[in-house]
DNA sequence: TTTCTAACA
DNA sequence: TGTTAGAA
């Protein structure tokens, strides 16, 4: 009974604010420069899905690291969240989110530690989703 | 009260 | 990014 479906718009930007310590401001200008695009009620007050909420926890995160929001957009390009993706994968294994596979981002990168920012990064998102549950 | 857009510091 | 103005 209970909607568990991660793409269900259910909380407004004041909820998404507590729930990912971001400002009202930070959430609107990530959708603005692209990085997500939230439902809208009739009253065109933005509504965001649990995963929504997950990615602008990666967002918060991956600038936490010191990443820009290019940087960012990138990243996110290459392994948004963990989404179904289309074409009938079984589930491997839905436990590994957002970074997944580190390419030569070199001038992006603010470290040349690429694993340890991975596993960082990694760390961060399981917290997050684990608490989201 | 909360959120929205636009715009300025 | 913060913050404000005026409108839903």
């Amino acid at each position: 009974m209970r909607q568990t479906d991660p793409d269900t718009p259910l909380y407004s930007i004041g909820v998404v604010e507590r729930l990912t310590g971001l400002t009202a401001r930070q959430i609107r200008y990530y959708e603005e420069v692209g990085l997500l695009e939230p439902a809208r009620s009739p009253g065109n007050h933005r509504i965001y899905s649990p995963r929504e909420v997950d990615l602008l926890l990666s967002i918060k995160s991956l600038t936490n690291q010191g990443f820009n929001l290019e940087g960012v957009r990138v990243i996110l390009q290459q392994r948004p969240t963990g989404a179904p993706q289309e074409g009938g994968e079984p589930e491997p294994d839905s436990r590994s989110p957002t970074l997944g596979h580190p390419r030569r981002l070199s001038s992006l990168y603010p470290v040349n530690n690429r694993e340890d920012l991975q596993t960082r990064l990694e760390t961060s998102l399981r917290k997050a989703k684990e608490e989201n549950v």
